[in-house]
RNA sequence: GGGGCAGUAGGGUAGCCAGGUUAUCCUCGUGGCUUUGGGAGCCAUGGACCCCAGUUCAAAUCUGGGCUGCCCCA
């Protein structure tokens, strides 16, 4: 209940043009992430915030659950394992966290803060895996992970910690099956951004920029206010690379010893970082009701000049309405607290509440209360009798329209370039689809002449129809924009 | 990776250049009375110079270092 604390400041925010300060000013105003915590890149979650995240991962883990199971490994990992796997190191080596003390007593094995936990996890899965009736496996985690970033770090974008990295690792028995589980998590991630309203492309990423030791990278991104694209998550084929490297083997039907085959994927707190950035707007948060911690807010209007018994009337009407919305599964609040009524308006508004119902003494009068819907700010009159059926109508009217008018902005900056490089400075604002052949020499000429922050995202993988919207966007073959031998059609960007 | 700017109450700020009495204003917190259909008013009251050194009779103010944050460029 005590989520409500005053709002600080009385001017709207503008978005637009403004979006790291827009960006910040929401994180505090609408209690998301208290950045005043004293250790660089480390933040912490506000109870509203938790919530969010909290139901955001509920339902992330409800998908996950179906055909995944949740473990926790350690969050320390020995040196000797983190090390073992070349291709892997290389990667996150500048980026590691070591704990080499207990007391003041140097430790005989440095021990790392996890960065990921491919290195934690497959040590035990050769441990867990002997036959091919233990295959497939398929768990994952929630945990917090540490990178040492030096580049500037961001709440919920760059962090040193990232406290909510799900991530799924699986072991199979084939290549094929493996393959086949690519595509399972595609699609699970598809329905997870869906559900929050997030647009997105994925795409193959360039050989040249997959996860370490993978084999290739699946990314989907979507685009920030300020035209930059941000990668939300990633799925890795990691064929047999690990499973040699920590030896996992299974003893097969006709009695061989096989490597198996792995993938993993994951999805940060960035997830959040999206929801607050492609929806908000100058009157702070606007949170898919699937996601929001308050999906419906109760306004009572008193009057003291209308006397004792109508107040406590009012009131009493709010209460049976609360009731009504609690039973049927809606995440209501009734906010009886002494502020007036405009004062709570902006402070729900910013909040991202998706829907506020008013009741006052008119309303009762006549029987009904008013809906105020937070995406667009019509008003409705409602029997009260109708309460919840109708709150359940404009809650799911709402999810379609924010989702409508973020995948129209997405699409509005995802273009096509047929020319040359002369007529890609589109690439400041948005996604822009060119030719390019497999050469990373290609791929970092194209990031020199594009300038700062521009990133080859890479090929659309097979039936993404670009984030499955209407508009279907050229893949296929083309002469590379820079040498003309032969290409495909990349996405590049701006990216955080 | 390179550069710039900043740190004063819970939040936002003035003061700093040119060191000196009780550190400014708004917001906020607390108690009270009146209010309530888009950020209420009055009265009372509470709360701050990032950290460590140095210069000095004297440091929010000058110098150095650290920590933290923000912006720009690669």
């Amino acid at each position: 209940m005590n989520t409500q604390h005053k709002t600080e400041t009385k001017t709207v925010l503008q978005k637009e043009n403004n979006f790291s300060e827009w960006y910040s000013e929401i994180l505090k105003r609408a209690e998301i992430l208290d950045v005043r915590y004293p250790v660089k890149g480390v933040y912490v979650w506000y109870p509203y915030g938790y919530k969010l995240r909290n139901l955001t991962y509920a339902f992330l883990r409800s998908l996950m659950d179906k055909d995944h199971e949740e473990t926790l490994f350690p969050m320390l990992i020995p040196k000797e394992e983190l090390m073992k796997e070349r291709e892997h190191i290389k990667g996150f080596e500048e980026e590691v966290f070591w704990v080499t003390k207990g007391g003041s007593t140097e430790l005989d094995v440095p021990l790392a803060l996890r960065p990921t936990s491919e290195t934690a996890i497959y040590p035990v899965f050769k441990v867990w895996i002997r036959s091919h009736r233990d295959l497939p496996i398929r768990i994952y985690q929630i945990v917090n992970t540490f990178r040492y970033e030096t580049r500037h770090t961001r709440p919920l974008i760059r962090l040193r910690e990232i406290t909510s990295f799900k991530e799924a690792h699986t072991a199979h028995a084939s290549r094929a099956e493996a393959e086949e589980q690519i595509k399972k998590a595609v699609a699970l991630y598809k329905n997870f951004f869906d559900v929050l309203a997030v647009p997105y492309v994925t795409t193959k990423r360039p050989s040249w920029d997959k996860f370490p030791g993978a084999e290739y990278s699946i990314a989907f991104d979507t685009l920030m206010p300020d035209g930059k694209t941000m990668q939300i998550a990633t799925i890795h084929l990691l064929g047999e690379t690990f499973a040699r490297t920590f030896d996992i083997k299974y003893e097969d039907k006709d009695g061989s010893l096989k490597y198996v085959n792995q993938t993993c994927y994951g999805i940060s707190e960035r997830c959040v970082a999206a929801v607050i950035s492609v929806h908000g707007d100058e009157h702070g948060l606007m949170l898919p009701p699937a996601v929001a911690p308050i999906q419906v807010v109760i306004v009572p209007i008193v009057y003291s000049s209308e006397g004792k018994n109508k107040e406590t009337n009012v009131e009493k009407i709010c209460s049976e309405v609360f009731a009504e919305l609690k039973e049927a599964g809606i995440r209501a609040f009734f906010d009886d607290s002494a502020e007036r009524p405009g004062a709570k308006y902006y402070r729900w508004e910013m909040k991202g509440v998706p829907l506020r119902i008013e009741i006052g003494p008119r309303d009762i009068r006549n029987n009904r209360c008013v809906f105020v819907r937070r995406d667009d700010f019509t008003k409705l009159q409602v029997p009260i009798n109708d309460v919840v059926p109708e709150a359940k109508r404009a809650l799911n009217e709402i999810h379609a329209c924010i989702a409508k008018r973020a995948k129209e902005t997405f699409f509005a900056h995802v273009s096509e370039s047929e020319g040359e490089m002369e007529t890609l400075s589109s690439t400041a604002s948005g996604i822009v689809s060119i030719c390019l052949c497999e050469r990373e020499k290609c791929g970092q000429e194209v990031v020199a002449r594009l300038g700062a922050g521009v990133t080859v995202l890479g090929e659309p993988i097979e039936g993404d129809r670009a984030v499955g919207v209407e508009k279907s966007v050229k893949s296929g073959e083309g002469k590379c924009i820079i040498c003309s031998r032969k290409g495909r059609r990349v996405y590049v960007a701006r990216a955080y």
